[in-house]
DNA sequence: CGGAATCTTGACGACGGTCAACGCTGGTGG
DNA sequence: CCACCAGCGTTGACCGTCGTCAAGATTCCG
């Protein structure tokens, strides 16, 4: 169990002219369990630096990583009125919380939230054709194009998951992550400086095998 | 081919004195194609009645249905500026569209799409659980029972997809969506009046196999 | 330097995909 | 009215991809 939570409630601070008095500001470290599957829902989370994923469990502990956020992504959600999904910080993070009720007072917020739900529901429509119809080659190449901004196409990419949890996201086990890792090196698509240090060499190669997407 | 587009669009009746000019109802057959992937997307869809499915297409012809929307459910959406999925109706339907600068005009409006989203953002997290971490009998299992309304327990359910749609939003084959009928036919989970219409007999057990979701 | 955690690689097996034949059902036309 | 045909579903045999189990390799840290 590495998920040891150090929650710095950091600058809770609420400034004297603040219009939005409820707004709490977190600070977490990485590896850090924001909030848990089943607990009562009481709070829009969203993203403000660094990066959380999303977790389900079936009752047999089998484990997907449903989606990844970065800043300005939203979470906890809920069906019901309990969380749907788990939340671990994957590096440290800062994250703020709206209450569920400013959605209907403040119009503004509810824009900017919709926006982010239609990315993110557009974001997990790609994730289940690739969980549904790739192969997992493709799901890996399509998981180092989607960590791959336009902005570090030359330079080396820094995975900060491990295989568990990528292979958790992917739908496939740690070996196959591993093996499939092997492969795009053997055949010269990506370089592997370390185990979560990756560089693409071959951009084009890489976008054919993920689909083109 | 069947998707014969009928697209009677019914009433764009604009009533006198409408507070909403540019609403357009619009009524389909079954197996029309409401929109295409790739599409420019100019409105935001809702539908009002009736079964719609989303799809998505690899280069190949692969294809994944990413969500089955009923009544209320949103779609038409967009991460750039065409349309993400192709909309597909699996029953005649009833599908009204919002302009997109509406959103930002009707706050009413925007908190009611709004949590829409999030249903559908939930079933999406649920649903990438079924395509990651489930075997082929789980979630032919977990896909009747999403399609059963607490209304319906003792009931006959009517499926509307054929088992190549099935299929496609399972993550499988139809071959074997076929076989894990037959095996839950054949453990006595569920009857098969007809291919497209089961009673389910022991629901315990199949709330157990779909993993209690 | 040593030990724990993570990653890689190999051997093997199972689940589900592929290919193919057959059955059922509903619609059309003779 | 019945026969035929087309589309969909079912079942079987075989095979490939990926999961499982296990043994090393590597990295990181004290």
């Amino acid at each position: 169990m590495r998920q040891i939570i150090e929650e710095r409630t950091g600058s809770h601070s609420r400034h004297p002219a603040s219009s939005e008095p409820h707004i709490a500001h977190m600070r977490f470290t990485a590896h850090a369990t924001v909030l848990h599957e089943g607990d009562p829902a009481r709070r829009i989370m969203e993203v403000v630096e660094g990066a959380v994923m999303l977790t389900k469990l079936l009752p047999d502990g089998r484990r997907q990583v449903v989606e990844l956020l970065g800043p300005g992504d939203v979470f906890g959600l809920a069906a019901c009125d309990v969380y749907a999904c788990s939340a671990e910080t994957l590096t440290a993070a800062i994250i703020t919380t709206h209450e569920r009720g400013a959605l209907d007072r403040d119009p503004t917020l509810a824009a900017r939230l919709l926006r982010r739900f239609e990315a993110q529901l557009c974001a997990m429509h790609s994730h289940a054709l690739v969980l549904g119809r790739m192969s997992a080659l493709e799901r890996v190449a399509f998981f180092l194009l989607r960590l791959t901004p336009e902005s570090v196409v030359g330079s080396t990419l820094h995975l900060s998951m491990t295989r568990q949890e990528i292979a958790d996201f992917l739908g496939l086990t740690l070996e196959t992550v591993s093996r499939a890792f092997s492969e795009l090196k053997r055949r010269g698509l990506v370089a592997l400086l370390r185990a979560d240090e990756v560089k693409i060499h071959d951009h084009g190669s890489m976008r054919r095998l993920a689909g083109a997407a």
